[in-house]
DNA sequence: TCAATGCTTCAAGGATTATTGAAATATGGA
DNA sequence: TCCATATTTCAATAATCCTTGAAGCATTGA
């Protein structure tokens, strides 16, 4: 993640709609949501929720595929671990200050499973 | 970090010359820089600094004191912290796919002095 | 008190972003 | 083929954000 990709995603992230529909889609999972679904819940227009979609998946956030008539988002785990990781190194420069406290929470989030880190 | 200052922070990062700026005021510590010296070192004019100084404390994410002519502007290290957070946390819901990776980054930042961390 | 320094505020303009509803496209089934 | 569904694209408008230069305020030293 670059600073490009960084300034595009916090771009992405500072609307509120987007914000709610990144949240989303994490919880989703690898399934993904369809547009419309996506729509319904965070209650907004079609047109609305397809323009939005776009702007996250221009800043790399979120991806797209077509299954059916549907259209399934998902999150980019990836780039949001990178966006983290941009913020912590690239931004805030390793500072301890800064990052320490943020080492309890990834400890603690949900399990991993045996050898998925390396 | 509610949501409502995390969208305010995500916009005030997405912008090059405040991105650039929290950068220089993270660098600096506690000593910080004097808005004028900021202005100098992003190239950009005193008023123009002016506006996105005024932008940053108002996403929290940096705070302002004058000593003599000068107003010096300090990172706020707990906000950028508590942004680090949010993202992991209330975004991505601790998915340790997406947190873990940033459990390397905060355990190999800057040393922390004896008994920082409680 | 006057002038210089350091910074902010203001107003105007341009640029980007968000919202809306209507029209267009793609897919699948009758 | 025709229709319904799912979604996107488009055009227009509104709203927000960025930049610029001029004017204003606060502080210090002569």
């Amino acid at each position: 993640m670059d600073q490009r990709q960084a300034l595009a995603a916090f771009g992405a992230l500072s609307q509120e709609t987007r914000l709610h529909i990144v949240r989303m889609l994490v919880v989703s999972g690898p399934d993904g949501m369809a547009a419309g679904a996506i729509a319904e819940k965070a209650e907004v227009s079609p047109s609305n929720v397809s323009f939005h979609l776009k702007e996250l998946e221009r800043a790399g956030l979120i991806a797209q595929q077509r299954e059916s008539r549907s259209i399934i988002y998902t999150a980019n785990y990836e780039a949001l671990g990178g966006l983290i990781r941009f913020l912590m190194e690239d931004c805030c420069g390793g500072n301890r200050e800064i990052c320490a406290p943020s080492a309890a929470v990834a400890a603690c989030c949900t399990p991993a499973t045996k050898g998925e880190l390396q």
